[in-house]
DNA sequence: GCAGGGCATCGACGCCCGTCAATGTATCAA
DNA sequence: TTGATACATTGACGGGCGTCGATGCCCTGC
């Protein structure tokens, strides 16, 4: 497909260069926006970033979201497995922080 | 689940208030993240994006994707629809352009 | 030890996604 | 008109995702 002319006259475009993206980074970044393409993920990141270095109590994000206990467990596990949230069991409840560096990398992919 | 708590003692946590992301907004960061989950898509954007105002054409990026000519015309749909970029025809080949705005937006949606 | 609550995991269901081969549509050249 | 080229669409397949109910594990309070 690369461009072999029909004749050599018609000239298609200038072929694009080397882009900014590595394999490598590309299927990096893929994966913390795979993390994001969910509402309800979006919802959650949202709260625990807005909890500061308090962090957030899962106790506190099930209703807001509007899932069942399970449905959040999972996608704060997607969200931890991504590398976007850490957490943290204190006795009963479980707490988790945001990780700045890595919202931060993410939005850098988008340059 | 949103703190009845064992004993009125024991406190759990402050719960979140008011999270910067509306529901809708939510959804449309979402899609526009959703469109981003891929490698493929990913490297199809930055090779884009690359090509500057002139925009890029179809035929130089089917190769360097690594995928079938159908599959790629299939995610540049995805782009298309998510608002990341914007289709022409130019004769016998198609052209395909950045929109700068849906980047920025999914950028501020990082915050 | 026992009972209860918070959270994670499992199993199952329906749905959507990524991929390709085959086909269709529009354009250009001879 | 005929043939070739560039791109989009269709149909089909396998795999992963979002959701829930049921269950298991750990901690706390009695």
């Amino acid at each position: 497909m690369a461009r072999p002319m029909p004749t050599p006259a018609v000239e298609c475009c200038t072929p694009v260069g080397a882009d900014g993206f590595d394999h490598a980074d590309a299927a990096e970044a893929a994966k913390g926006f795979a993390a994001l393409a969910d509402p309800v993920r979006l919802h959650l990141l949202s709260m625990i970033v807005a909890a500061g270095d308090g962090g957030a109590c899962v106790c506190d994000l099930v209703a807001p979201s509007g899932r069942s206990q399970p449905t959040v467990s999972h996608h704060l596990r997607l969200l931890r497995e991504a590398g976007l949230v850490t957490s943290e069991r204190r006795g009963t409840w479980a707490w988790y922080h945001a990780v700045p560096d890595r919202i931060a990398q993410l939005k850098a992919a988008l340059a």
